[in-house]
DNA sequence: TCTGGGGTCCTAGGACCC
DNA sequence: TCTGGGGTCCTAGGACCC
C-alpha cells in the first residue's frame, strides 16, 4: 500500500549564523550592527578596539550581517567597499569558517539525535522528514529549538509544511527565533501574497521575465495558465514554475548525495596582467591546483573532468574543461590538464588581458579512497596532446 | 556601489555510435 | 549514396543557492 499520508517537513534556518557565532565570542557586540566580512577582510586588532566598516579596502563582500547591519541596509553578497557607505560605523569581523563549520556539526547532530531523517543544505540550514515521528508539532519543534541552543547557544527558525517547498518559505516568515505551520488549507493566504522570488528557484532573472508578463505574487503566478508559463519557460520550468506557485513540491527529503565537483577560486587583491603578472599568475595557479589536490586527497576522490574559471577585469566569466579518459588526483596531473585547459582561453583581446579571478575544478568524480599509485605512467591518465585543439593563447601561465 | 567562494542543475549544440 | 532518429558523452554558459 502506498503511503498516502501527507509528509510533515521541516526547514530550520538558523539566524544570522555567522553573525551570531561571532555575537557568542564577542557578546560585548549584541545589540550593534556587525558585519562579517571574506577572509581577505582586514583583522581586528587585538587590543581595545574593533575595526570599523569604513576602514576596509578590498574586493570582499558581506558574508552576514546582523539584524542591527541588516536595519541600516547591510545585506549578505553586497560589496564591503559598498557597505561601509551605508554603514561607516558598523563593526567588522573577519569570517571565521572553522568556527562556522563546528557549529553547524553541533547543531545538525543535536537535530539528528531528535529526528535523523535530515537533509544537509549547507553550512546554516537542513530539512527534516516528521512524518514518521508520532509527536505533535509544536511540541516538537520546541524540542528541536531547545536542542540547537543547548548544544550552540544559537537560535533558529523553523517552518513546517507538506513539502520541502513550502516548509522553505515558511522558515522566512517569523524570523529570528521563529516557528511557523502551515498547511496547504493556509496557500491562498499566506503564501500567494508573496512575492514570486520567495520561490527556492526563482532568482533575479526568472523574477524580471515574470515581472514583464505582469505577474509579480506566487498568487499571479498560481493564476497563470500552465500552457502559458510552458510557452515562456520551456516544459521544465513551465511545469514546475506552475506547479510551485500551487504549493505543489514531491521532492524527498535526501539524506546524502554523492558530490559532483570539488573545486577551488580565488579573487586576486588587484587584477593580474597574463603577461606583467605572469610569474605572480603562475604561482597562484600552482597553489589552487595544490589546495585543490587536498581537498580531494582529504575527501577521498579522483575526478576525469577537470576545468578552469576566469573572471576578467570587465567581470566577464569564461570556463574551459578536458574529460581525461582515467580519473586524476595529483597536484601536478591537475596543473598540467588545467594548463591545457587555459591554453584553449583567448588572451588576445585588451579585455581578456586583466584577470580578476582564477579557478579551478574538478568533476566527474570517482572513489579515490584507496587510489593505489597506478602502475601506468602519469601519462596514460591524461589527455594526449593530439586530442587538444590548436593553441589559441600564447600561454598557459 | 562594483560585485567571495563553494556548489547544483539545466540547456543546447556537436561528436559519435547504432 | 543519402537520410533518419535515438542515445550518450563532452563542452560552455547561465541561473540559482548558501
Amino acid at each position: 500500500m502506498p503511503d498516502t499520508r501527507p509528509r510533515r517537513i521541516a526547514h530550520l534556518d538558523m539566524d544570522a549564523f555567522f553573525a551570531s557565532v561571532e555575537l557568542l565570542s564577542y557578546p560585548q557586540l549584541r545589540g550593534t550592527p556587525v558585519v562579517v566580512g571574506g577572509a581577505k577582510a582586514i583583522v581586528p586588532d587585538h587590543g581595545a578596539r574593533f575595526a570599523r566598516l569604513k576602514e576596509y579596502s578590498g574586493r570582499g563582500v558581506v558574508t552576514t550581517s546582523t539584524y542591527e547591519a541588516r536595519a541600516l541596509g547591510v545585506f549578505s553578497g553586497m560589496g564591503l567597499m559598498h557597505s561601509a557607505r551605508l554603514a561607516p560605523d558598523a563593526i567588522l569581523l573577519p569570517a571565521r569558517f572553522d568556527a562556522y563549520r563546528d557549529a553547524s556539526r553541533k547543531f545538525k547532530a543535536a537535530v539528528a539525535d531528535i529526528a535523523p531523517l535530515i537533509e544537509d543544505r549547507g553550512i546554516d540550514e537542513i530539512y527534516i522528514d516528521l512524518t514518521d515521528i508520532p509527536e505533535a508539532t509544536h511540541p516538537l519543534i520546541e524540542r528541536i529549538k531547545t536542542a540547537v541552543f543547548a548544544a550552540t547557544g544559537l537560535t533558529c527558525s523553523v517552518g513546517i509544511a507538506p513539502n520541502k517547498l513550502l516548509a522553505k518559505i515558511c522558515s522566512d516568515l517569523n524570523k529570528p527565533n521563529g516557528i511557523t505551520v502551515l498547511t496547504a488549507a493556509d496557500i491562498p493566504t499566506r503564501i500567494w501574497p508573496l512575492p514570486a522570488s520567495k520561490i527556492n528557484g526563482i532568482g533575479k532573472k526568472t523574477a524580471e521575465r515574470l515581472q514583464h508578463l505582469h505577474i509579480s505574487t506566487i498568487g499571479e503566478l498560481a493564476q497563470t495558465p500552465a500552457d502559458l508559463l510552458i510557452r515562456r519557460f520551456g516544459p521544465h520550468i513551465g511545469v514546475w514554475l506552475h506547479n510551485a506557485a500551487n504549493g505543489i513540491d514531491e521532492h524527498p527529503v535526501i539524506t546524502w548525495r554523492a558530490p559532483k565537483s570539488i573545486s577551488r577560486e580565488t579573487t586576486f587583491e588587484r587584477d593580474l596582467h597574463v603577461r606583467h603578472d605572469r610569474a605572480e599568475l603562475s604561482q597562484q595557479f600552482t597553489a589552487l591546483c595544490e589546495r585543490l589536490a587536498q581537498d580531494l586527497a582529504r575527501k577521498g576522490y579522483m575526478g576525469r573532468s577537470i576545468g578552469v574559471k576566469l573572471r576578467f577585469a570587465d567581470f566577464r566569466l569564461l570556463t574551459r574543461e578536458i574529460t581525461c579518459p582515467q580519473p586524476i588526483c595529483q597536484a601536478a596531473d591537475l596543473r598540467r590538464v588545467a594548463s591545457q585547459c587555459l591554453k584553449r582561453i583567448p588572451f588576445d583581446t585588451a579585455a581578456h588581458q586583466r584577470i580578476r579571478l582564477l579557478g579551478v575544478r574538478c568533476g566527474s568524480l570517482a572513489d579515490g579512497s584507496h587510489s593505489a599509485p597506478s602502475e601506468e605512467p602519469d601519462a596514460a591518465r591524461l589527455p594526449t596532446s593530439n586530442t587538444t585543439t590548436p593553441q589559441q593563447g600564447e600561454l598557459a601561465f
